[in-house]
DNA sequence: TTGGTCCTTGTAAACGCTTACATTCTCGGC
DNA sequence: GCCGAGAATGTAAGCGTTTACAAGGACCAA
């Protein structure tokens, strides 16, 4: 290994030249300056990164923990699975801030059987590598529901942690979220608005998924504010394929007239109504309206294409690391929710016409003030510049 | 920050005794461990990792250099883009095998306009970015096309460092790769063979393309191979969904007969090409069959389903890691070039029942020996096991 | 008791870098 | 030619670990 005194004494000078060259900082004079570099490119010299972050105190890295789903085979890596396409946009969104400020990027899946159920006992497997890695960082970035939040504010206390697209009632961490409640409203709203949907079906996720939870919430919302409008049924799905075929079938099997629209809590649920109805010879949306939820890629390929809303995914990763970065750098810096707008996209399973979707950005509705949770340090809603262009529910083609 | 001195002056021992509670080393009397153990709890101690790095002369961090598409706008992440899972693919398959030895895994994109082109001038920013990563890891992982062969080599000769998906007649590099002349061979030996097909169109990709090379270079072969066959015609496109388009457009304005099939290199040119046959009203595959190559998300997707060759991306990852890690122990060992085998996955394009997919594992076909390299450092074709018990062409079903 | 073994623990020297501070040059003004 | 100010360079003290080696204790046999 080429250190830098094999350079200093290659070029005749003291390590300390040889490291001031390195980084233009002290003043060196040219010619030494030529002999030092001269040096460093015959030896090919490349400083330690190890020893560098020792001696400045830093380690220029941030890490990145995903959730990743379990036991997954290669040819399993299907429509179930193209929500691991989250973390991966979510990876380029951090990776382009790092890279602006040349930090490197540290990652680490988790499996979702090492990350679900009761909250981990101290020195669990996560646990563990979680304090592993963050031997190795100057900060991390968590991803939603990976760990139980007493072990998450653990981790904060100790070290910079944000997390992402995480329970947005959990307070003192910092957290930036897509802002599901805005996105359900402004799909409600034009189905029921727009479209003069009267009787919506809901197939609604998990109760344990707190983004499920924002959209429920949201749906209730504009039902209530919308008289004559009523939710007739719902059943409660598990974000799957599966789960949201099954889900139709039932309601078809209980007979009675058809309702208005069925409203989805995710694509994948929505994709898997579609199945349903097309084996019953009903018509989308002709007969039924459909939306869905998150806008992943199959939703444009489906038939009809898929009325969802979008989620910023890849700006998720950017603010999350700003936020990092902006932590690192001051560690008594309140934490903060910030919530990203999410973007309406009209295809034609609600009923608008077929073509090229037409998006919409959504106006973030300030949330209801959870009545638990008044001392929530700060509550940043949408972001300056994009909400405050947008007017009300603007359509704009693109 | 906690360290081993804080712990040590806690629990009133040296920092040696820390050190070896931490990683059971030497021998520690029963008490002092458990009076270590605890006050490394109460600290919430946590070892830096550039300390550890320094002392033990080694990392324990490995480096995956992934190529990424410049100026995509996460809107913008279509079909065109679902060859980024590629690397996402990759990625896992390396985390994998990086998590059960206990490694961390730094990522770094590189955007497509810093690594096309001409090979990079020295210090250039690609080069840099290599430099300060190399800094910071044991070993590299690189993919296709990243770096210019010459300056692949000087890295090389730096670090441990194994390229993934490269250009296989290059040679004096570890590289893994996906065996795309037996998958291309294996595709064109159904189209031909099981089907009867005899007059052939040929999407073909861009030239630069090291994959499109191998892949052409086979069809060639069974068309050779197979008297009375074929290829009436070749259109070279660009791994794109708009040039398997226009290529098909073109065909179908020349006029003449239709050919039998039509062999694109991948599957996005397949799926432009089965737009502009079904925007004239031909049928696939009654009219003419169609072929793609790589088996991205949508190809079962689509309308019919296209049959193409599966590529093992995430064994790509998984091997490529195992390799690299053998490098770092032994940076003695010869380079070898690894082939894995590919998939063939026989959906109703190409004229087959429909139906869920058959796949065929395809045997490794022993390359004609390029002429120009004979001083290959070595040659695994194929992988023990799976080469070993699958006959040629097996048809299994799953 | 004494000497010799183990077992346990402590001491101190790396590891390769950054950087505060000390030292040596260089050079212009007198 | 000398002085002083700045510029250029060198010296050395960390940074937080690991680990070779030394040293101290406990215990047993003689």
């Amino acid at each position: 290994m080429v250190t830098l005194y094999d350079v200093a004494s290659r070029a005749g000078v003291s390590i300390a030249t040889v490291s001031r060259v390195l980084h233009g900082h002290g003043a060196v004079r040219e010619d030494t300056r030529v002999r030092v570099s001269a040096a460093i490119e015959e030896l090919g010299y490349v400083p330690d990164g190890a020893a560098q972050s020792l001696a400045r105190n830093r380690k220029d890295v941030i890490g990145l923990v995903c959730a990743e789903h379990s036991g997954l085979k290669p040819d399993q890596y299907d429509i179930e699975s193209m929500s691991l396409m989250f973390y991966d946009e979510v990876m380029r969104g951090v990776e382009a801030r790092i890279r602006e400020r040349n930090l490197s990027l540290l990652i680490t899946f988790l499996r979702e059987d090492e990350t679900l159920g009761a909250p981990e006992p101290e020195g669990g497997p996560v646990d563990a590598r979680l304090r592993e890695l963050s031997g190795k960082v100057d900060g991390l970035l968590i991803g939603e529901g990976i760990l139980a939040p007493h072990a998450l504010a653990k981790h904060a206390r100790r070290m910079p942690l944000v997390v992402i697209a995480g329970d947005t009632a959990q307070k003192g961490t910092d957290m930036v979220s897509a802002d599901n409640g805005s996105g359900a409203r402004a799909l409600a709203e034009h189905l029921i608005v727009d479209h003069g949907k009267r009787r919506l079906f809901h197939i609604d996720g998990p109760v344990t998924a707190p983004d499920a939870a924002a959209r429920r919430m949201a749906l209730q919302e504009v039902v209530e504010a919308n008289p004559g409008t009523v939710v007739v049924g719902t059943y409660t799905g598990r974000f799957s394929v599966a789960s949201g075929q099954a889900g139709t079938e039932r309601l078809l099997a209980a007979g009675g007239p058809l309702p208005d629209a069925l409203v989805c809590a995710n694509d994948q649920m929505a994709i898997g109504a579609l199945h349903a109805l097309a084996a019953a010879g009903i018509r989308v949306p002709q007969d039924i309206a459909i939306v869905g939820f998150d806008d992943i890629f199959p939703a444009s390929l489906c038939d009809p294409p898929l009325t969802t809303v979008h989620q910023p995914i890849r700006m998720l990763g950017e603010r999350a690391c700003d936020r990092l970065i902006a932590r690192i750098a001051d560690p008594a810096m309140r934490t903060k929710l910030e919530l990203l707008p999410t973007e309406l996209v009209l295809r034609s399973s609600c009923g608008c016409p077929p073509g090229p979707a037409r998006r919409r950005e959504i106006k973030p509705v300030p949330r209801r003030k959870p009545a638990a949770a008044p001392a929530l340090a700060a509550v940043t809603v949408g972001v300056g510049a994009v909400a405050a262009k947008s007017p009300l529910l603007p359509t704009t083609e693109r």
